[in-house]
DNA sequence: TATTTACTAGACGATATAGTCCATAAATGT
DNA sequence: ACATTTATGGACTATATCGTCTAGTAAATA
């Protein structure tokens, strides 16, 4: 990310604190202003560092850029694992808080900007952008497969595509909630309001791919469980 | 959008082919490498126009860009009317094209690339980009919605919340196509590959919400039907 | 024909930013 | 003590863009 130091010489060693002041400053600034907008000098004062300082660390721009993005990537972190449960309800109840989770996060203002702002430099950063979806919507979805997959194995749902099935819900979940939020429209979903979209979605799914065909009547009740749970 | 004038007097007519070619050229600008990375002369350049014409047109750059978008706005077009047939597998056959046309729409590189601007702006136009969503994603899930009404009030769906139903099954429809297109991870979907989806949102919502519950073999036909037509 | 407006081509001023240079002070190892 | 490296603040260069201005030409109306 920054400069190397040939492992330990003579001299005046780097400050982290004045680091990670820089790159502090530098993710607010680009997630504010966008990267074109913020200047080397306005990173340096929002850091309270001289701008020689800021090149002595990274050589130019895109290489601030690219750290401040690695250091972020490396600092996300999904929710707990999406474990499921002895049954299927509390299984089920793991999944709506995982979901719940998931869509509060994405509609908090600054994990809009930072994806929008990946997204924008997806050209220039290809890899950075690539390892941003992985470790992201990318791995919530591997888990949600995973999730989904064992429910299948242990003969509660009869999920063919766990893959798709999972993005499918994954997506249910959000709906155009980014998307509007991105274009200003609206405001961020209420915690309840999340609960009901993700508990719907879930029931959605439950009701279609449910292997208690034959037991409408109690696989009724769950979902009725389900959406009382929490909300 | 560009200046007025005062009905009609005497000179020189203003050129509306130049109008149009300045605005072409900002579009696919703007597109390519963003508001702050064009200049005005690049515009004028891509345009065949001297920069004056340029400014003759338009005060400044943030009006250039306001009547790009206006533009764009205006002639966005959905797909025909999302129209129910006489009976359901003809509704849902229906409803499949309509969402084959939305993902593969979506999927364009030219589409993502506007929304993403559209984003980047809003912060500056917020009108406009409350417009872009309407006329856009924002009227697609309406109509989606009035059909689902229909088929509800038509019984052969059991759905309360029709406006969340509709937008849960855009939403799977996509799924993290443009989440990944947007961060340059993988192509663009195939034609089969969207049909895929698409149909199987349609089954996962039918199954789920069909009223022709204790005919689930007739409905399996049917939706056997849906995945074979047009894949 | 006279007037008025649109258009061209280039120069121009104002402003702003990336990135460098330098002299000096401070902190560390030998 | 001394060499070495970091940090500071300011001056500095080079460059780029916005938006204006000018002078001349083209195309319309009265």
């Amino acid at each position: 990310m920054s400069e190397k130091r040939k492992q330990r010489g003579p001299g005046r060693p780097r400050d982290p604190a004045k680091l990670e002041a820089i790159l502090d400053g530098a993710y607010t600034l680009f997630l504010r202003h966008g990267v074109p907008a913020t200047t080397m000098e306005q990173v340096a004062e929002r850091a309270s560092v001289s701008k020689m300082t800021v090149y002595k660390n990274f050589p130019d721009k895109p290489a601030l850029l690219a750290a401040v993005f690695e250091r972020k990537i490396k600092t996300m972190h999904l929710p707990e694992l999406l474990a499921v449960g002895e049954d299927l309800d509390v299984s089920l109840e793991h999944l709506a808080k995982f979901g719940e989770i998931i869509v509060s996060a994405c509609s908090e203002p600054e994990v809009l900007r930072m994806s929008r702002l990946m997204a924008q430099c997806a050209d220039e950063h290809p890899r950075l952008a690539a390892t941003f979806y992985t470790a992201g919507r990318g791995e919530s979805v591997r888990r949600l497969a995973t999730f989904l997959k064992n429910l299948t194995d242990r003969g509660f749902l009869s999920i063919d595509d766990t893959k798709l099935a999972a993005e499918q819900l994954f997506a249910a979940w959000l709906g155009l909630i980014e998307h509007r939020l991105n274009l200003g429209v609206g405001a961020p979903p209420s915690a309840d309001a999340i609960a009901k979209r993700v508990r719907y979605a879930i029931e959605t799914m439950m009701r279609a791919w449910s292997t208690d065909t034959n037991a409408r009547g109690a696989s009724k009740a769950r979902l009725k469980r389900l959406r009382r749970v929490g909300v």
